[in-house]
DNA sequence: GCCCGTTTGTACGGCGCCGTATATCTGACG
DNA sequence: CGTCAGATATACGGCGCCGTACAAACGGGC
């Protein structure tokens, strides 16, 4: 049988580029075909049409952006509050998750099945922050409104496009998260 | 002369709330033109091309979302935290003005013009949260880390798929806002 | 070297959209 | 009631994209 120059995940990867970069209306077969090199030819063989892509996906988001992570610091190992950190330091981290999170959660305001893909995604790291916060607060109602917030912290920055004066975002992010996690000031910063 | 039915200001309105709906790339001269129950014959004395109405839609919104704030809260006066918090429910209240705003944040991540905007509207957005959090807070730093959580949590609310179990997101929030305003349990709620 | 299934390229018809050119309509005004 | 300017409709060529049909290239097994 012919090698398969552009198989499967060739397609979702490219696809996934195009979702961060473009938006959901920027995921086209025939763009994405020109990008890989390749004609549309081979496309219709693995997905039944554009939608198919766009599923398959998300899918793919979702696994990598629960299962990998959670399974990645599993391995690693440490104590709670590292691997915790850890986690928030994979899903919040600058490299492919994230432009990839705020896309899809841009998209989810348009389109039902993906929020309702990003709302298992968000409970479980939501879980996460309730741990972390958990280990040094009692409160229940106060743990649930500081991970809200710490979770409004990591996304927001993104969205925001205020200055701060003499100060940098991080500067100020890091004061942010000295009053969420509740510590005195220049604590360890947060992912 | 004849009568103009269909004015620049309807195309500009129309093309918010597609650009409200579907993002920038939803708005689309014929598509604008069937909603409006009009050809696209008359849009092109109005506007060089697509791009131009795209830029005076940027126009309105920066209008409105800024002087036109201002100038509401100011002429209904009251006391300056009342005021800045009028401001707030007028930016951040559900029915016109927080659609678009999220339309256009997502926009700005994708277009620098878009950004540059944005930049301008958020900086006064953030001049009224640090006079509001500097009624009760002296330390400049902290004004400025509460105002970005205030921020922050005001747009990331709307990006959070997140549920909280037995609690409603908004008593989550408004103990979320207990915490930024530096208040007792159950302050009064925040727009 | 020759089948044969798989993968890819090419060609096609259709659609929705852009921007232009030109015809038609409409209301104000004389 | 006609005229005329501006607003709108219609028609057009072009483009990029979708999904299908079919033809060409490729590589393993014989």
């Amino acid at each position: 049988m012919g090698a398969t120059r552009t198989p499967r995940e060739k397609w979702i990867e490219e696809g996934l580029r195009a979702l961060e970069s473009g938006g959901p209306d920027a995921v086209r077969v025939e763009a994405l075909a020109k990008r890989l090199g390749v004609t549309k030819g081979g496309f219709y063989g693995y997905f039944a049409d554009r939608d198919a892509l766009l599923t398959e996906m998300l899918d793919t988001w979702e696994r990598e952006s629960t299962d990998e992570v959670v399974d990645q610091v599993e391995h690693e190992g440490g104590d709670p509050r590292t691997k915790i950190q850890r986690a928030g330091a994979l899903t919040f981290s600058d490299d492919r998750l994230l432009p990839l999170d705020l896309a899809v959660r841009d998209w989810a305001r348009r389109d039902a099945s993906v929020a309702e893909r990003l709302r298992r995604v968000d409970n479980r790291r939501m879980e996460l922050l309730r741990e972390m916060i958990g280990t040094f607060c009692s409160d229940p109602d106060e743990v649930e409104a500081r991970s809200l917030l710490a979770f409004c912290a990591a996304i927001g920055k993104h969205f925001l496009a205020a200055d701060h004066g003499d100060r940098t975002r991080q500067e100020v992010l890091m004061h942010a998260a000295d009053l969420i996690l509740d510590r005195p000031r220049g604590g360890p910063a947060e992912g």
